[in-house]
DNA sequence: CCGCTTGGTAAGTCATGTCTTACCGTAAGC
DNA sequence: GCTTACGGTAAGACATGACTTACCAAGCGG
């Protein structure tokens, strides 16, 4: 999914506390449920997003729906927020060229 | 400023348009506006979004206001994201023991 | 087989936020 | 001075989306 989505789907701060709860790991919908300010239904629908953006996961066991993170599903929009600072260093090195004629060139590594 | 409020406030398409608009540079408010499909006053709403969210900054100049990017609003919103990436090393690390502990025990698990 | 639990979906209400137009103050140029 | 460009603010229209209650299907245990 786009960063995009991640960001519309994180904005609201009821369904952030639903995805949020499952730092701690897996979870049924009841357990979720529980302790939020919301009715049952309403996490239902929140998971329900938050699947379509691709930052959670459901698998059945029996009847309960277990419901898991993907940190995947952030991963765009890390990439996104780091090329703000790709744009910071882009510039510098720009400006660095300029001034110096040689540049060295720098190589990033990722996990 | 929080990383909810950066959420919040980027997860508008078009704000998030402004946004971007000011990677190029610091920028007046009728540079940022014209391409953009809403009005010059939709803008200058979303500008006063982003300035409170400490996502940009305005600095006068005559009768011009100049829009420039704070790249800092951005980071506790990044901290956050990568707090995820902890909480599945500690995870693991959890997971690691507890299986290593199951070995020696019956089956127990809940959470 | 029957009831109980789990949870997804429907329909409708209500609040929030994004837009518009209209208006105003302010700096600069003639 | 007067006019013109820049842009912030007000007020109101409108859409979106987050909630509620009511309902239904499916699996489990008595």
């Amino acid at each position: 999914m786009t960063y995009q989505a991640a960001l519309t789907v994180l904005a609201d701060p009821t369904r952030r506390q639903v995805f949020e709860r499952l730092r701690g790991g897996p979870s049924p919908v009841n357990a979720i449920a529980a302790g939020l300010p919301v009715s049952r239904p309403a996490v239902s629908q929140h998971l329900k997003v938050l699947k379509d953006a691709g930052l959670v996961e459901e698998r059945s066991e029996g009847v309960r729906r277990i419901y898991s993170l993907r940190r995947e599903g952030l991963a765009e929009l890390r990439d996104w927020l780091d090329s703000f600072w790709d744009d910071a260093l882009l510039a510098f090195k720009i400006e660095a060229e300029r001034s110096h004629r040689q540049m060295k060139r720098t190589r990033d590594v990722d996990e």
